[in-house]
DNA sequence: AGAACCTGCGTCATTGATGTTGCAAGTGGG
DNA sequence: CCCACTTGCAACATCAATGACGCAGGTTCT
């Protein structure tokens, strides 16, 4: 996967111009074509083809450039050692810096490929996993509460604060709303129903 | 938009079963052809294209079918003049009885286009954004609280729970589960973050 | 300056989806 | 039983997207 020779510096970001544009084009219509997306980065249809094999390629790349910075950001947050109430906030704070910026990139339809990416998500999947035993054991989530459905929550939470507000938004504002959300919900002291 | 004449039998039979199939094979893969969706209702793509003039027209009328059932289901939840808090788990399971069915039909890819549908979906949110006006004013969601948001979470969470489970699981665990996740979240009792 | 490289443009081939039509066969209602 | 209707099938016409070249002009590196 490594270049042998490395490329002119304009290459390097012309690719950057092309995956920043595949994601703002894609991230509005999962259908776009490849002339749109050549369009939005300012290059000829053709120079996308030079550099990206085909649709998938791009779509491949584009997943690999973001699982990267995904990976990184749930890696830099130390989910295993930290205390888990305080890695929780680090994790969604920077997820959420990167999924405002690469919301399609992460999504489904970028993913579904197998092979790296799959395998990134996956792992970030387990590390969310364990999180969340650990909130539990911790007390920090109800005893009763189902890990699963948890974590499901968790992750529309974030997909939500990523996707409505703006990208200048205070990400530390946003990861607050989404774990004070998740923790205690919207509702008012007594507002549970009986069960 | 109503039939001349009365259709024979059959030929409703063949159309529910064409949208049925479109429901399933799209929300599987949105970009699925006319031809699997075809396959999926037993019958010739021909037949397809002659009850459903373009994709196009397929699409809507599985929005507009999809639509009039949202509709039914939001307005016999009475959500204007019963408690806010009973008409709330109402809505709820009344939808995701729906949703659970008709998860494409009702989801972004097939509502974009204007006119009738739009409307309907509008239409609840404008229910919903009164409804949760008044559970704010009721007390049962937290004064401080952005209804805008709260709002949000609410369609996510019941996305999610409409999304993970069998058909076959119980609605009303469901909507208990949404509810209490909206309202309370997952966590135990101190551990909201210092603000 | 000279070589290597990249880009834009025009062109072309291919492929897959869409939509149409004619025809023969099967079915139901009057 | 006969007619109207619908379906499946096969064939056809479009059309848009993808992907591949070659060439001319411009940029960068040495």
């Amino acid at each position: 996967m490594e270049r042998k020779r490395p490329l002119r510096a304009d290459v390097e970001r012309t690719v950057r111009a092309i995956l920043e544009a595949a994601e703002r084009v894609l991230g509005a219509n999962p259908a776009a074509t490849m002339e749109q997306i050549a369009e939005e980065a300012g290059v000829a249809r053709t120079t996308v083809h030079r550099r990206f094999a085909s649709r998938e390629a791009l779509v491949e790349a584009l997943a690999a450039w973001a699982a990267r910075q995904f990976h990184e950001a749930v890696a830099s947050a130390n989910a295993d050692s930290a205390p888990p109430l305080v890695a929780l906030y680090q994790v969604t704070a920077n997820v959420l810096r990167v999924k405002t910026s690469w919301g399609f990139a992460m999504g489904g339809a970028a993913v579904s490929g197998d092979s790296e990416v799959a395998r990134v998500h996956a792992d970030v999947l387990d590390r969310c996993e364990r999180l969340f035993l650990r909130l539990r054991e911790t007390g920090v989530l109800r005893p009763d509460t189902d890990p699963v459905w948890a974590r499901r929550v968790y992750y529309a939470l974030i997909h939500e604060a990523a996707q409505g507000r703006a990208e200048g938004a205070d990400v530390d504002a946003l990861a607050t709303l989404v774990v004070d959300t998740l923790l205690r919900g919207v509702g008012g002291q007594g507002s549970a129903l009986g069960g």
